[in-house]
DNA sequence: GACATCACG
DNA sequence: GACGTACGTGATGTCC
């Protein structure tokens, strides 16, 4: 050959993104054993090369090839129309490191490798066919996009490389019901919500080549628009003009592009086996290495296994933290550029300043943003000017801040844009402050979860945490900034020039820890419980927690002036029994009276060497005096009120009269939530006097509360997980349990029954959920240590399963490190083998945990599922307490709402997990909290 | 800020 | 054989 590109010549021009997205989505995300880094997508496009050139004899053999690849960023097609594409989803977190290596690839194969900036793939491919076909040469484009359809023809085909099927124009006019050449015609038409191309709308692919077949071609067609008899059809054509042509301006493919090399730059070359090979091993393809070290008659290179620390050691922070680096951002010419880029990058880490810790209550002071490692800003907003002296603080806006609706309107394109990653650390904060300015934050990442999916158990999940023990960085502490004690200032007095530093490195920190995070989800295996058991809960939360729940001020008042008058007497009773009058309220002081001055049996010294006074030591105290008596019942009405009755005051809401709780996501190792500011899943219910509390919990007017809980929901997992047949039947013939175990355990049959030996399998059952021992067993039924243990042996002889199951599960944590739910949550068990009575704790938390938190994971896979399920009801979803969730609905919607939510809650583990027991929802309704239960 | 106590599942 | 112990949380008051 001599070269020109001519008649007899072949090209063959590879749709590059198409090969990745679908190498991507075929293969499981593997990762480089080495280092963690994302290799699957390369791994595919490898194959799918190799399979190509493997293929490439015959008459339809190319001589000449080339992969196309769309540049990265925004293309001519962006100014045309600023929708182009626009709802995309961003590529994978996982994907977008291997774009780069994709054309690694290429090149090691010895195929060019061609883009352009500002244009698609399509564009190039559509300018090389045209050369081709002019020059009197055959193309064959490989692809199955159909935007490249308009293309074929005068020697032009394109082959779906997936079905290996050709498409000529015969193959078009199927497809489109027109040629290749009015093909833009009908795209122009039809539209396409893919590439959020508008066309006009209520036409589609069938009308629209009806129409170009009637009229000949889409100008035609446009210019006799009067004609047409739909009315309809004819108004949308008349009136979307401008929208239809340029919709065809849109998906009219550039064959006249400007390129900087020729056909006959892209001649077919046989690869460079060491330089192919070279490339292969370095991703660490193992068979595919040798595959084609075999196809070229080469000596594979040796791979080296990976030690297991190399994925750990991989440095994650490439660049140093530089606190003079952060921009401060006090215009929207200043603004601008961040939000293009990240426009362009498709992520950003947020974080906000405000002037506390209620997120319902404060006041947002500023703003920072974080696009790469090192790349931060913080936008002040509502600074307040410095104080003149030190006894008043100015109301005054501090100078240089951009306004802060200003500000707003330009990030809440960003902020709601569904195309954009919104990364934050403890996320839900964040979105409530951008919530109440009326910015719905979405998608949104949270380091905090991540950390919690990947490292649940090792630690806690706070950024200082992150920071320390992942990027080897201790962050600016607040303190110093805000101060201590009743000089503390609020962050909107803490002056912008120093601020700066502090906000922005905290978005710096987020973004990096997310880079580390989110390859580590997969290598870990958390992905699932990362993408369905965490990140989705956020918004349900969020909703959650900014509905609140209404709170009767008058009812907790009056109660608390009950318990204040009640404790009075209380008081009197106990001077007058002690001899003196003492701090009641004083451990310490309780203990000398008890155990000092009245000589009471039983006083043991703890650890800081003052007697203990705990609940089970003065009951067990009240045979001997009437004092310790009158103790517990003045400590119930302190707790009472002090925890209830009057904090809870304090915590409804000015403007909502509504107490709004903060659930913490990461709070217990288990997969639990813990409720705080204030504690709503601890409200008394166990004692008749505190249950009384949740009285005060009322619907709105014209509304119930409701209340669905799990029955047994821990026993049921229990016995699942362990296998254990007898507990299984039970709960499918509805027995009850406790009953059961008992018969089986003591001999008696189940209408022989009494409630103390009913009460005493309980707290075995019980006890086998926390990780039972003889001890344990017999301080909480209150009988000889012995006999607690016999208990034991004889319940582990009727359910060696149990035994079994706790043997394994000690074993499995002490093999990994970790226990798991059924849902593949890992609950780290770091202390599983220390010695001395840590060990015990372990071992006992390592048992306990998968039941626990299976259960958990169940609740929340109903929680994330409620809100679709509900959303035709005008029901609210309100409270969860581990096993409960609590909603508020109108009277006439009761019954279709318990309905709706027994059903989301009864079947939340399906279909990911089938429990061999059936779960059971109870409910119940109020008029307040304490009815509803 | 540690500790003891007690509210919940 | 002794250690010490039921599992998971948060809020409050005392005391140093």
């Amino acid at each position: 050959m001599d070269g020109t590109f001519g008649k007899g010549c072949h090209l063959h021009l590879i749709d590059g993104s198409a090969f990745i997205f679908r190498a991507y989505h075929a293969l499981p995300p593997l990762t480089r054993k080495s280092d963690g880094l994302p290799i699957g997508a390369v791994a595919g496009f490898c194959n799918m090369l190799q399979r190509y050139v493997e293929g490439n004899t015959g008459p339809d053999a190319p001589t000449h090839v080339a992969v196309i690849f769309d540049h990265s960023g925004k293309t001519f097609r962006n100014d045309l129309y600023d929708q182009y594409k626009a709802n995309r989803p961003p590529a994978p977190e996982d994907l977008r490191p291997q774009f780069p290596l994709t054309r690694d690839a290429t090149r090691a194969f010895n195929i060019a490798c061609k883009e352009v900036e500002g244009f698609e793939a399509d564009d190039i491919m559509a300018t090389l066919a045209c050369q081709a076909r002019d020059a009197g040469g055959r193309c064959t484009i490989i692809s199955s996009d159909k935007d490249l359809m308009q293309l074929v023809g005068g020697g032009v085909e394109m082959l779906d490389a997936m079905k290996n099927k050709r498409i000529d124009r015969d193959g078009v006019i199927e497809k489109f019901g027109v040629g290749p050449e009015r093909v833009v015609d009908v795209q122009a038409l039809a539209g396409d919500s893919v590439d959020n191309v508008p066309g006009a709308p209520g036409i589609g692919i069938k009308t629209a080549a009806l129409l170009i077949n009637e009229y000949g071609s889409l100008e035609e067609l446009l210019d006799r628009a009067e004609e047409i008899k739909q009315p309809k059809r004819r108004q949308t054509l008349i009136d979307k003009r401008e929208q239809i042509e340029m919709s065809k301006t849109l998906v009219q493919l550039d064959c006249n592009m400007e390129l900087d090399f020729t056909i006959e730059d892209l001649e077919v070359l046989d690869p460079d086996p060491e330089v192919l090979l070279a490339f292969l091993a370095e991703m660490e393809f193992r068979t595919l290495t040798k595959r084609m070290a075999d196809q070229l008659g080469q000596e594979a290179p040796v791979i080296p296994e990976a030690s297991p620390q190399a994925a750990e050691v991989a440095a994650p922070e490439a660049v140093p933290f530089d606190r003079n680096a952060y921009t401060c951002v006090t215009s929207a010419e200043e603004l601008q550029p961040w939000i293009d880029q990240i426009q362009q990058r498709g992520w950003v880490a947020v974080d906000t300043e405000t002037t506390g810790l209620d997120s319902m209550v404060v006041d947002l002071v500023g703003i920072s943003l974080c696009v790469e490692p090192g790349q931060a800003c913080y936008i002040p907003l509502t600074h307040r000017e410095a104080a003149a002296d030190d006894l008043f603080g100015s109301d005054e806006l501090a100078k240089d801040q951009m306004p802060l609706a200003q500000a707003l309107e330009m990030l809440k394109s960003v902020l709601e844009d569904p195309a954009i990653m919104k990364i934050g650390q403890n996320m839900k904060y964040d979105a409530k402050i951008f919530a109440r300015q009326d910015i719905a934050v979405a998608p949104i990442d949270d380091t905090m979860l991540m950390s919690y999916a990947l490292n649940g158990g090792k630690h806690n999940h706070g950024m200082d945490t992150l920071s320390e023990r992942y990027l080897d960085h201790t962050p600016i502490p607040i303190k110093p900034l805000l101060g201590t004690g009743k000089s503390a200032i609020t962050f909107d007095k803490v002056p912008v020039i120093d601020a700066v530093p502090y906000a922005a490195e905290d978005a710096d920190i987020t973004l990096r820890l997310w880079q580390l995070f989110k390859p580590q989800l997969h290598q870990e295996k958390v992905t699932t419980v990362y993408e369905t058991l965490e990140r989705p809960l956020v918004p349900v939360l969020t909703k959650m927690e900014m509905d609140g729940i209404k709170v009767d001020r008058d009812t907790l008042s009056r109660m608390s002036n009950a318990f204040a008058q009640k404790m009075a007497g209380l008081e009197d009773e106990i001077y007058e029994l002690a001899g003196e009058t003492f701090n009641v309220g004083s451990p310490k002081q309780l203990g000398e009276i008890l155990f000092g001055k009245l000589e009471l049996p039983g006083g043991k010294k703890g650890k800081t060497g003052a007697y203990a006074t705990g609940a089970d030591i003065l009951e067990d105290l009240a045979t001997e005096h009437d004092l310790p008596a009158r103790v517990l019942d003045w400590r119930q009405l302190s707790k009472l009120k002090s925890t209830y009755t009057d904090a809870l005051q304090d915590h409804i809401n000015a403007d909502t009269g509504r107490v709004h709780t903060s659930y913490i996501q990461t709070g217990a190792n288990t997969g639990r939530m813990a409720s705080s500011d204030p504690n709503l899943q601890n409200i008394p219910v166990r004692s008749e006097e505190g249950r009384r509390i949740r009285e005060a919990f009322i619907p709105e007017e014209g509304n119930v509360l409701l209340s669905l809980d799990y029955s047994q929901i821990e026993l049921r997992i229990l016995a699942h997980i362990a296998g254990i047949d007898a507990l299984k039947q039970a709960f499918a013939d509805g027995i009850d349990i406790h009953a059961m175990t008992a018969s089986e355990m003591f001999g008696v049959p189940l209408d022989e029954m009494t409630p103390d030996i009913r009460r005493q399998a309980k707290g075995i059952n019980f006890g086998v959920i926390y990780g039972i021992s003889g001890f344990g067993l017999a301080r909480n039924l209150r009988i000889p240590r012995a006999e607690a243990q016999g208990f034991i042996d004889r319940y582990f002889e009727r359910f060696p399963g149990i035994r079994k199951y706790m043997d394994n599960t000690v074993e499995f944590a002490k093999e990994h490190g970790y226990v798991q739910t059924l849902f593949g949550r890992k609950i780290h068990t770091p202390e599983i083998s220390a010695k001395g009575p840590r060990a015990g704790f372990a071992k006992r938390a390592a048992i306990n945990a998968p039941i626990q938190g299976t259960a958990a994971d169940v609740i929340r896979r109903a929680m994330i599922r409620m809100p679709d399920a509900i959303a035709h009801l005008p029901a609210r979803m309100l409270l969860q307490v581990h096993d409960e969730l609590l909603f508020e609905v109108p009277e006439n919607a009761v019954d279709d709402t318990i309905a709706t939510a027994k059903s989301v809650m009864e079947n939340a583990a399906d279909p990911a997990v089938h429990l061999d027991v059936k779960l059971i929802v109870d409910a119940g309704r109020g008029a307040n909290w304490a009815e509803a239960h």
